[in-house]
DNA sequence: GATGAATGAGGCTTCATTCAT
DNA sequence: TATGAATGAAGCCTCATTCAT
């Protein structure tokens, strides 16, 4: 269950096949292409006309489908975000205890790993430069953050988390550190179980880490 | 006490005046430049003309100190990193128990949003491209987490921490979760108090987020 | 009595109906478009597709009809000379005064104003650069200006028009009098009453502005 | 007495040399490329390499004189008006008389046919498209007529023209007939005795063309 | 050392034209 | 006939870097 650009899987359009609609194949494979392309070399080292040769299309016909380089980008990582979204929220149809949600949320985060281009794009070029991000990525990290903390919050009035501690402060807490592992481990190219990682990481924030206290 | 790019402080050179050493006036005035024009506008929408302007000097001046606009980049990264591993080292002198080393560590990391520039140009165009990071950014974080591993080590060898969980996975939460909020904090132009927020991070590290355990 | 760029009413193959040929509805609809689209944005600036658009046919329709863009071009221009023409000839029959002739002329010049679209691919795109007038535009003003010389040597030679001024100038002149007459009422957007107009031009050009001498 | 782009004579800077500024001589070696290869293949078809080879410097040299290829062409125009005002002007102080003007305006206006490139430039590309004339050429044109019409005026007031005639319309025809003139010698290639037609045209305007009046 | 004019490679994008359907 | 997706050449412009002064 890997976070792709794809948004099938997320209730997208199925194989329609027709036209420049994004539901095309030669849509996707762009998109596809500008993804590991712009992983590999960053985004302003990579030519549309990179792009273009690993789509296997000609120049021109990458502005048959996108207004323009930047908007590539910006819909490769908007069908990310999309995937993860639709995503949680299916899963948290069935699994509702707080501890479980954020279980999940980290799981799936720390999933991303699986698709090293996609993975390296979230790492790097969502976060390319202030404009960038205060324009555009920011809006992203906002939807993540105010989803957890929505988690945390229920959390607090069921009594399970210490109502002490600021909801903002975890989730930004939670979001920090998981995507520090996963960033850690696509660039030194280690690989680990998201599951069980997914569980450590929450079983941290959970219960700390000073000695002496019950642990799960 | 913030981090910025004049490794003066850091044990430079001091007052050598003259040449095109690192220690000249000219050189710090570049790296200032460049960290705020960057921090602007991102590394490949900044012209070495537009550094040079910002510097007061002429755009051919720059290859007089800098290979390339490149090494102007990474040197300002590695003055920041090096101006914090000095702090931090310097402390550790006097400031012995891992649980308010983490704490110092955390708490010199949050005040990098106090000069503003700096921590775009860190949040942002030190992770500008896979290659960037895995040719050089890394080597920096990893002596971050390598410190913070080490602390963690010896508060597990004291019995201060649990040694069930790994000192490395705790180092990259830590990190992880500090950056977010530095991040957070620097592209929506909230403000904090630094040690408090730092308090409070260790606090949920130390502690967890689960009711009913003892907290400090 | 507007100048048009179709040739219908100058002799045309009337209601031939279908296929490529010049008579086809289509290839009308194509030409109208271009009109519209070029005096709106200039030749360079109108791209195939818009002309396609603007005559609601696909892109590769026009090249059915004609061999390239720059064709459209030249047989837009090539009709409206056509259609100019074949309403001088037509009223030649009747109005043979030498006099009465160079007013029908500059009447019927001025009048193409009224169809702006049409007036300003005249006053623009026909002049587009040295070497479609050298190649091509010439052709027609030569044209326009031998029928003015002819009818003033007509003049000269019945004794109503002076002889010691060169036909040819006299033919210039009125033609470029009228062309700018035109031309600044285009671009400013103001209206005249052409035959008005042109009587005006036509006195000037017979008598002159000096006073005290006699005039109509 | 030839309309030239540099504006030398009519109180430039002279030989100052120096710096990117208008009065390099950098500066006009590109401003006269542009005029004649523009003037050659009209200014779509010109690259901006081509005017860079032409007149002997780098594509990029273009942009530290000029911020467009559009403002090497508006600049190019504007000089050669500046250069016809200063002209007119300067001899206005000596040249009193409502026809001896007119007629210098003819002959300065007629004599542009020298330097051909800047004639042909004048001829096409100043009425490049309906955009560029509403927003630039027309600026020009009204100054001109505007002269005109103020000698025309004058006459009028002195007794010496007819007043029964718009000024408007006299100016207008005047510069349409001696442009014409002009364009149709340059396109064709015909020399003429600038002196000798200004004052063909002029006698044709003052006393007309028809027979049995008294001419000068 | 310092300057800044000059270079020229290379990027993004447009668009006339073709051709398989 | 008609379509319109695809092509790819070509254009404008930017900018890192050099070098004569």
């Amino acid at each position: 269950m890997t976070l792709r650009t794809t948004s099938a899987s997320a209730g997208g359009r199925g194989s329609d096949g027709g036209g420049k609609a994004p539901g095309s194949e030669k849509y996707q494979r762009i998109l596809d292409a500008a993804v590991e392309v712009i992983a590999e070399n960053g985004y302003f080292n990579s030519p549309v006309s990179a792009i273009a040769a690993k789509a296997g299309v000609a120049d021109g016909t990458i502005y048959l489908y996108f207004k323009s380089k930047d908007e590539v980008l910006r819909t490769a990582i908007d069908a990310v975000f999309a995937k993860f979204y639709a995503m949680v929220e299916e899963e948290f149809k069935h699994r509702t205890g707080p501890r479980e949600q954020l279980e999940f949320i980290a799981q799936v985060h720390l999933e991303s790993h699986e698709n090293r281009s996609v993975a390296i794009l979230m790492q790097t070029e969502m976060r390319q430069s202030a404009k960038f991000i205060a324009e555009f990525s920011h809006r992203h990290l906002v939807k993540y953050i105010s989803v957890v903390r929505e988690v945390v919050r229920r959390g607090q009035k069921q009594g399970i988390f210490r109502s002490d501690v600021s909801d903002g402060l975890v989730a930004h807490c939670l979001f920090g550190a998981i995507d520090e592992l996963l960033s850690s481990a696509v660039f030194t190219g280690r690989a680990y179980d998201a599951k069980a990682t997914a569980a450590q990481v929450i079983d941290v924030l959970l219960h700390g880490i000073t000695a002496g206290e019950a642990h799960v």
